[in-house]
DNA sequence: ATCTTGTGTTAGCGTCGCCAACACCACAGG
DNA sequence: CCTGTGGTGTTGGCGACGCTAACACAAGAT
């Protein structure tokens, strides 16, 4: 038989995966874990409490489940599996993910910061591959309020937002936006622009020939 | 006086700007309306009834404000303003907000509808000036979920998300996004790559000289 | 005059979260 | 050996909650 807390937390990770935090009452929780009324109290100081720690475990397997997502040697598209990894999570566990992100009064789950500091460093590699052109915290506050917005969205209107391609193109709009490449050949452009602004400069200074800055460019391109 | 269930409407309403929904209770309501005890069960089945109806309320004031926005030739920058005035709804009124947004359970609030309603208006004005790349729908889910996203982390993390920094950098994404242009100059970029494009066949096939070709673009776009 | 509709009043039901008080038991220190 | 001492279970109850039954009353419609 494990510690009375244990029991409790157990029985609480249970009940969530079927009601929501309001509906579950202290003494189902009781009832389930074998144990009397008041020791919710003491343990937790009360009902909130006790969820907030819940709140935290939730954080807990969340992170985990997230670290288990390879590395591999591009951070944007990490950062991309580590979004539908996140959406994943909150359809699967709806009610704890709604206690996870929509805390009412205090205490507020406090592990909030701990799933930024893990975007933070995911987006820190981003910035050393030269892929950001945004402030590694402002683009990690971005991504987390899209992503949460999403799920938030799917979980309370399901019939308005049930179909993940909402969450693709969020997705793909904010980490385009955060690393500065347009959607769709938006990049592309901009590296042809200036790509063909410095074979025409070379060209009319007759330096060199535009088939020549072109195939160079284009060898370039296809390098990297 | 007036009658009792615009009493108790406007009590409700009156308490939900320093109170959440939770926090209120059916007591606290039926005494500053001055109303009986059995009446909000009467007129609303019960407190979720009035409260799913306070949150129709909030999106009608909701909607009523943002019809008020200017309607300008552009649309896109309409939807832009639209957003920020969602923003701004959401930090005046967050009880409320949250009501609207995280209903818990049945009924829910049947306006966010026509939230979208008003915002698929903007939009199909948007693809009629072509500058859409995406189903009007599809564009107004993404738009939605990120914006209620933003408001969301914002009134519950205010430590974290307390800038509006977060929101402009979600906005400008998602619209980015959705009008396929990219966010900052990616669109000058590939008109200047066309632009570029055109003049130098031109030029390479003798046909007009690259310096008229710039010129005619540039006048062009400073027309428009 | 009667009926309907909306309203106010009283009393009470069952449940909720929480707490005080006490009893029990295992385990370390004297 | 006792003796705390801390963790645990039990009982009973407090005040507040949402909600409902039952009845009374007034005004307008029929």
């Amino acid at each position: 038989m494990s510690t009375a807390r244990e029991r409790i937390l157990a029985a609480t990770t249970e009940l969530i995966a079927s009601q929501s935090a309001e509906e579950i009452s202290t003494r189902s929780i009781c009832a389930k874990a074998q144990v009397g009324a008041p020791e919710i109290s003491r343990q937790f100081g009360g009902k909130r409490g006790l969820m907030a720690v819940v709140a935290d475990r939730g954080f807990e397997r969340f992170l985990a489940s997230k670290r288990k997502n390879p590395r591999t040697e591009d951070p944007v598209a990490d950062v991309r599996t580590a979004w539908d990894s996140h959406v994943r999570f909150a359809l699967e566990n709806p009610h704890l993910y709604r206690l996870m992100f929509t805390p009412d009064g205090e205490p507020k789950p406090q592990a909030v910061k701990e799933a930024q500091a893990l975007l933070l460093g995911v987006l820190g590699r981003c910035e050393a591959a030269g892929r950001l052109v945004l402030a590694p915290a402002v683009a990690g506050q971005a991504i987390l309020a899209a992503n949460v917005g999403v799920c938030l969205m799917m979980l309370s209107f399901p019939e308005l937002f049930g179909d993940l391609a909402v969450s693709e193109v969020v997705r793909d709009a904010v980490l385009g936006k955060v690393t500065g490449q347009a959607q769709e050949g938006g990049g592309a452009g901009q590296a042809a622009a200036a790509v063909l602004a410095r074979a025409l400069v070379g060209a009319l200074s007759g330096t060199v020939t535009v088939e020549d800055e072109v195939v160079q460019a284009l060898s370039r391109s296809l390098d990297s």
